[in-house]
DNA sequence: TTGCGTGCAAAGGTTTTGCATGGCA
DNA sequence: TGCCATGCAAAACCTTTGCACGCAA
């Protein structure tokens, strides 16, 4: 199974080199001419291969984004809603309040599915202006 | 404006005493004979107005909770993956991690749309088993 | 050759919208 | 009475699926 066909190619060329995010419709629209039935297959082994992984944007689509080899190392992921822009955390509170979560909650965080919303250092001063 | 119809009461009593969430297909079955485009208006409406959150769930559709008056004190909603109850999780750790994604990440957090996703204690121990 | 991948079109589920009518204030 | 809300049906939107054909291994 998952054969090196043209159009999984050109799905991962899409995320190659770097913290790319990209929705369905950007998908599409960068490889127009593959139809989106090919684009929604690939896209779906590809997750269940590991190499993506998907989560539901706030309009209902999907929003795909490369897996990091070996896992995300980041404690969480901040992602803008104005920009879109998506900071990785990695600092030594955000682990030790995974282990909080862990110890004193009882919750087994799934931080690839995890994102926090909010507002990023660069659209808040653009906001304050 | 928000005329005080008898779909409008019928929705928010849904809502009353305590901390629900419910989905849109759980709503239209709990007001069934109330046709969906008055759901859909009614449920738009009350958020518009702050009295409803809004939130995506993992299917594509709108999962809805009662906005807390004064808006919720947690730091942050963990909600389980697996029984979908949803935590509120007020305690101190949480709230010094919110200060510091503000002062070090220069990211001001939208709670109201930040929802941590992973297994509850009941579900891990389930899982144990 | 075998079996997954592709393309097209049709179907599926959820949410939105148009329009005429009904009901609150 | 004026204006918003309601109901019905149709449309819009994103995603999934069926089926015959094509291509990688």
């Amino acid at each position: 199974m998952n054969y090196n066909t043209k159009s999984r190619r050109e799905v991962l060329a899409l995320f190659e080199g770097g913290d790319v995010t990209l929705t369905t419709d950007e998908i599409t629209k960068r490889l127009d001419g593959v139809p989106v039935s090919t684009l929604y297959r690939r896209l779906a082994a590809l997750c269940d291969e590991g190499l993506l992984l998907r989560f539901r944007a706030d309009d209902g689509s999907y929003v795909y984004r490369a897996a990091h080899k070996g896992g995300c190392d980041c404690a969480f992921h901040l992602k803008c809603r104005e920009c879109g822009c998506v900071e990785h955390m990695e600092c030594e509170h955000g682990k030790e309040l995974l282990d909080h979560i862990g110890a004193h909650h009882g919750f087994s965080l799934d931080n690839a599915k995890t994102v926090l919303y909010g507002r990023c250092a660069a659209c808040s001063r653009k906001a304050a202006k």
